[in-house]
RNA sequence: AGGGGCGUAGCCAAGCGGUAAGGCACCUGCCUUUGGAGCAGGCAUUCGUAGGUUCGAAUCCUCCCGCCCCUGCCA
């Protein structure tokens, strides 16, 4: 790279690592993702990964895989595992940097009552309610709690009998004591344990007492030598708390927190509460819904990793609140399926179409690219017959200008295949046309014809006897509005789901080669978008998903055409 | 005057005192056995607003305006 050259993904973060290698504050970089596994990981996560992961991997350093796992009624087992299983799939290894908040309870207990012995801690018997009133508001002071000059001999005595359980859940916390005059919240005299008398996936029974989340991040990022603790810009208010604790403790090092914005998306919602309730209230399948924006959502739906990485880094890292176009999403996922997926045929809302003048037993077996993108990708062999299936968008008995697909009179190439010219067509009772008749020039053999005459339009195609029937869904938007928390009042997100985020197609006919692909690779059906083999597909049942449509400049040209 | 952040094109986002990168979207052409892909071109006289400093300001200073976050024993 010539050194006038900016490097492509300059953030305010690696400008920090830059600055900090340069002037030897850090030697080395150590990021970390800390994930709660209270919920599957949704794209907003994948862009905190390759972020984190990112900069260990530029950098040199390494990235910890630590679950931050300090409120045992909410985490799941399921949950650390499907973690693990995205953060694998998204292309990161943590290697042996797999760590739990819960590893560090007992240094974190014992930190806990060095801080009671130096009167910086007291236990706290006010109700959760009182807690809260005598806290204050964003414009008036806390008062101090009638608990908070006890001595240190009761307050030890009262954590260690907390620790012991000799209390219920609620009836006593341990706070840290700062100042209840803070004009940040965090900073009057914030919760350091609560009481929960909870089994953990972890330490299972031995703690009746956890840590909350500011009393244990900064210390477990201090015990890990993380050099640059990234997180989103919800937690800016929480820093000087973090500070406090590593300031105020014997920490082995000084790690420091940085924020940045947090990824939304357009259509979409973006948190594990909301995410959580559609799963709870049977919305969608599950978390691995293809239409959920969670990365096994997106990993069955076909959406490639390099495309989620891709995204990521063309995303950006910045301060700026910001809503992403789900279009760049998209685009990611094209630019990567265009160079990577194979080509197939497959007809999703069939109407027949018989060549009259070919032979009815007759099979001609043409030679068709699997990838024009991607040579090395081959050819496979497709089946020719007299009757055939086209998709019945491609036939119109009353065209509209400009449309090159089949209507009668007209001419079309049925891609690897012939020239065929409508002469016909069969209505059932109801006048919908079911049978489109067409003559082929047997000397336009592969779809040119010596003549050199030209043709339009192109169509895909499946042989009627030797096609395999498949379901194929159709996925949208699951919101029908860019911003679905945009509601009335007396409204929630809920109100804005699509009814048309699903569409299951059932009479589908497919090239038989489809029956042998893997469940989940990519693959393009010419025309009609980027699919992939869904798990619930069985030896004679094939399911498809759609991953995205092909971008359609049909649509476009029928937009911008008056009428 | 409660505290903390942020405002560069429709959407992201570089830029860090020397005269507005890049991507997505959109628009034009060309090309095409996928109306896909590809190729070429276009798209901010101006950086929330108003002043100031300077030969020179998106960059520095001041005022104002707008938006986001914070009163869990959640993370």
């Amino acid at each position: 790279m010539s050194v006038e050259e900016t490097p492509k993904n300059s953030n305010f973060i690696r400008d920090i690592i830059d600055a900090d290698l340069a002037s030897g504050k850090h030697s080395e970089v150590v990021t970390r993702f800390p994930p709660e596994p209270n919920g599957y990981l949704h794209v907003g996560h994948a862009k905190s990964i390759c972020l984190n992961f990112g900069l260990a991997r530029d950098y040199k350093g390494r990235c910890h895989l630590r679950f931050d796992d300090t409120n045992p009624t909410k985490e799941e087992q399921e949950y650390i595992d499907a973690i693990k299983e995205d953060v694998k799939w998204l292309g990161f290894d943590w290697g042996k940097h797999e760590y739990y908040a819960s590893d560090y309870f007992e240094q974190l207990f014992d930190w806990a009552v060095l801080l009671i012995k130096e009167g910086k801690a007291y236990v706290d018997d006010q109700t959760a309610d009182e807690i809260r009133i005598n806290r204050g508001t964003l414009t008036e002071p806390g008062k101090n709690s009638p608990c908070r000059n006890r001595s240190v001999e009761e307050n030890l005595d009262l954590f260690m009998r907390m620790k012991k359980g000799e209390f219920k859940n609620g009836e006593r916390v341990l706070r840290a004591k700062i100042d209840m005059a803070a004009p940040n919240m965090n900073m009057r005299d914030p919760v350091l344990y609560r009481i929960l008398h909870a089994e953990h996936p972890r330490t299972g029974a031995k703690w009746c007492i956890y840590p909350m989340y500011d009393y244990t991040h900064g210390q477990s990022d201090a015990i890990e030598h993380i050099s640059h603790s990234i997180c989103t810009l919800e937690f800016q208010d929480h820093r000087p708390l973090y500070d406090w604790f590593i300031e105020n403790l014997p920490v082995p090092a000084k790690p420091h927190q940085y924020e940045f914005a947090r990824l939304n998306l357009t259509y979409t919602v973006m948190s594990k509460r909301k995410l959580l309730r559609l799963v709870q209230e049977k919305k969608v399948s599950g978390w691995n819904d293809p239409r959920m924006p969670t990365i096994s959502g997106m990993r069955r739906r076909g959406y490639p990793a390099a495309a989620l990485r891709e995204f990521c880094d063309r995303i950006g890292v910045a301060k700026a609140n910001s809503t992403v176009e789900f279009a760049l999403l998209e685009n990611c996922v094209r630019d990567d399926l265009n160079r990577n997926a194979l080509r197939f045929m497959a007809v999703l809302r069939p109407i027949k179409l018989v060549i009259t003048n070919y032979p009815a037993d007759l099979v001609e077996v043409f030679d068709a690219d699997n990838n024009p993108e991607d040579p090395n990708a081959g050819t496979r062999k497709v089946a020719f017959t007299r009757e055939l299936y086209i998709e019945s968008e491609d036939f119109m008995e009353n065209p509209p200008k400009k449309y090159f697909r089949l209507s009668p009179g007209a001419e079309v190439r049925l891609k690897h295949a012939y020239y065929v010219t409508c002469r016909d067509i069969v209505k059932d009772a109801a006048g919908n046309v079911v049978e489109v008749h067409c003559e082929y020039d047997p000397t336009s053999r592969g779809g040119a014809s010596p003549d050199g005459r030209r043709v339009k339009g192109t169509l895909h195609w499946v042989s009627a006897s030797l096609g395999r029937k498949a379901e194929v869904r159709l996925y949208d938007h699951l919101f029908n509005q860019e911003n679905p928390d945009k509601v009335e009042e007396g409204e929630d997100f809920m109100s804005r789901m699509s009814p048309n985020s699903l569409e299951v197609l059932t009479d589908s006919v497919v090239e038989p080669a489809l029956a042998d692909v893997a469940v989940g690779a990519p693959l393009q059906f010419l025309r009609m978008g980027y699919f992939c083999k869904d798990s619930d597909s069985t030896g004679d049942h094939l399911v498809f998903n759609r991953t995205v449509s092909l971008k359609d400049g049909w649509a476009k040209v029928q937009k911008n055409q008056p009428d």
